[in-house]
DNA sequence: GTCTATATTAGGATAGAC
DNA sequence: GTCTATCCTAATATAGAC
């Protein structure tokens, strides 16, 4: 198999081994039997578990740049593109049940452990926290777009943890609907 | 030292650092070096890792107990009791910034680790919202107190997440004047 | 009740054959 | 590029002296 294939799976497999079991509780041995290659293998494409974390990083701000260049190409209203990002609590409400919110959990987790990846995976809050401003002042919120857009973001990760502490799917139907109302009396 | 002040000690050093550290990321060795014991003395007061887990999260029930108790001895008022609930966001404000939420971070944690503790950690989220349930209860809200306490709950763990991602005070302090808002619009 | 010493396991990481 | 074998460290946990 040749590099950039197996590579590719180990990042995957990564990215969704981080976000089910966390970072630190994701051993090589875990993404070894996953991804089906030995353990040795692994510093062949990384040098260290962090350095696979900075590729998972990376391909999650990639992906998330990609959706959010597709919101805007599908919704022409910047209120429909706000309705987008709103949509994914649905969308994804499965997974969140199961494990929350993948941008929360790892910021938090990376916190706690006092990483130096910190500020990479915040990045993929800033990502979102500066669209969804442009967004708003497209709608006429010059002045508190950056406001609305952090509150925004803080709505989603709550209604994220309390589904997944919960698990409660219903938690989050009941809580975008509150979302959407509140959107519509934004503009 | 009497059994019962060591016993003491450690698990109001380990509720600090589960906080602070995580409950995985934290090792005996952590806990040992704050208290003061040798490593080997532990398994005379807990039997497992998990055990002393169970023992900090039934001091953070009693704790949570006690301060739901006092504030309504302190307010007569069901939404003094409220502004109460969303005083803490304020009050803890530079824990928040540093460590997210006590509650939200640990059950977020035991799910990833699909620990067997995970239904006792979510007692503490249960505490809070049956307690807040009565207080919109009583503000005349029979038909959603239910949905009134759980929105309030998810309003309160996005702004932990959020200011702790971003390492930002002030952001608590504009949300909570959103909550108090919230709250005068409520009865 | 607390200690030291140690068993056991699992983790990340490396060396070198193929 | 992938493997096996191995090193090193740290973690939980136990045994037994004091």
């Amino acid at each position: 198999m040749t590099q950039a294939t197996t590579r590719k799976q180990i990042v995957e497999a990564a990215d969704r081994l981080f976000y089910q079991q966390g970072f630190e509780h994701t051993s090589f041995r875990d993404i070894a039997e996953t991804v089906k290659i030995s353990r040795g293998n692994f510093y062949h494409h990384f040098k260290s578990k962090d350095d696979i974390l900075d590729a998972v990083i990376a391909l999650r701000l990639t992906n998330t740049r990609r959706m959010l260049m597709q919101w805007e190409s599908e919704a022409e209203h910047p209120a429909d593109r706000v309705r987008c990002f709103i949509n994914i609590l649905l969308m994804n409400r499965v997974k969140i049940k199961q494990y929350g919110c993948p941008v929360g959990s790892l910021c938090s987790e990376l916190a706690k452990l006092e990483h130096t990846a910190q500020g990479n995976a915040n990045q993929l809050f800033t990502l979102f926290r500066d669209w969804l401003r442009e967004q708003f002042i497209l709608l006429g919120h010059q002045q508190d777009a950056d406001e609305l857009a952090m509150h925004l973001l803080a709505r989603s990760q709550g209604i994220a943890t309390l589904a997944n502490a919960f698990h409660d799917e219903s938690f989050i139907k009941q809580e975008v609907d509150q979302l959407n109302n509140w959107l519509n009396a934004c503009f």
